[in-house]
DNA sequence: ATTCAAGAAATTTGATCAAATTATTGCCGC
DNA sequence: GCGGCAATAATTTGATCAAATTTCTTGAAT
């Protein structure tokens, strides 16, 4: 049964689930992360649990709380401000560096997401957004061929996706930030200026919605 | 025996071992790292090991190899590029809030770190030149109290470290970049654009000894 | 007879689990 | 409140299994 499992092992399996039940907000800022828990929720053996959370600790996306316990870190105004510089100088320069790379197929498929994007959207289905959200942005990220700032990129996403997640549902997926429609059409155009531009909007967009949500206590 | 050891449990100073190993460049770029070998090396249990060496993967500082192993990465003039961006946007950012909060007892305790990167690159001592060095830099840098940029700042680190040592051994301790003085001089005035230059320059000339290395096929 | 290659055995190394140990938390009686 | 006891959870070890690599063997072709 396990005959394409053993493909990839269970601590790798654990990683994958854990992170995107982080990245997904399927785990709210503050909620407490412990091994036995996963052990039965994820129902894998206490190493590749452990391996999950060391790893994710690593990535900024769980905190150690002093008490050899773990617990997803709740957002503060510095920190965003933070992940915002960070964000604002490396992802606009992996839209420009995968310019360099954009063929049409793969815009097709960067189309073909940002419609799940907007349906997601319309339907008010917030865990579809962030997920379809997501593989957008790196989607295109990873067309860079940039493996070292991607990395980054991920472990900044991973840092604000529990918040982003009770910043959506507060507001609704109405005032989400979308310049993706900007960004295909510059991808079009081959215009790699445009395209660094929208990304820098998507990105200032998002970033503002949760610092306001922070600013007015609602996280 | 451990009786002050207790607090600290086995998987972290596992995990700082090595760090420190990967970071002062006692392990070589190529170099396979082995469970095993550690557990004997290090004699710690078999899972500290293992979850020492899942964080330093998240952390970019070593590498899977597919093969369920893992190895020092050998440094491409790509990631090199991306290393050196990376630096050049979040390093003079940690130097430029760091110069806010910076104390006259803070500064003399950088300038006795200096002190010893100075001996260090006289005495043509390189496991010390690199030790002292990235002292002083971090030293600097969590006065900053920005943890995320302080954490992308050492994953960055980690990346360089077993290259830069080979690039010292290769080229001596005399041609290190030490703008340190430039920076402490800064420090000293309270002029933080100042400062901010002298980190960039430092950050910058590092780099470009490393890169012509690369370049050269040194390393 | 020598060389080379394919395949099998042995060795090394990684993955996973279960049990024993140790620390922390919270409750209860005082 | 305070101190200790029970419960919970994290840490660590060692054993066992699985995968990968290396070494050894064997047999066919030259």
């Amino acid at each position: 049964m396990d005959a394409e499992n053993r493909k990839i092992p269970t601590h790798e399996v654990t990683y994958l689930r854990l992170r995107d039940m982080i990245l997904y907000g399927r785990l709210e800022p503050g909620a407490p992360v412990t091994i036995q828990g996963l052990v039965s929720e994820l129902d894998a053996g206490m190493t590749p649990v452990r391996e999950a959370i060391r790893r994710l600790t690593a990535e900024g996306a769980l905190r150690p709380q002093g008490n050899r316990r773990v617990a997803v870190p709740q957002l503060t105004g510095r920190v965003l401000d933070q992940i915002a510089f960070a964000r604002l100088t490396v992802e606009p320069k992996l839209a420009e560096l995968a310019a360099a790379h954009l063929s049409p197929p793969l815009i097709d498929r960067l189309q073909v997401l940002d419609n799940t994007v907007d349906r997601a959207i319309q339907a008010g289905n917030i865990p579809d957004y962030l997920e379809a959200n997501h593989a957008f942005h790196f989607a295109l990220y990873d067309a860079s061929d940039a493996v070292v700032l991607v990395d980054i990129a991920r472990s900044l996403w991973l840092r604000f996706g529990p918040s982003l997640r009770v910043v959506c549902a507060h507001y609704g997926s109405d005032a989400l930030p979308d310049r993706h429609h900007e960004a295909l059409a510059a991808m079009r155009a081959g215009d790699a200026g445009a395209l660094v531009r929208a990304i820098t909007s998507d990105i200032a967009q998002g970033m503002d919605q949760v610092r306001q949500a922070i600013a007015t206590g609602e996280i």
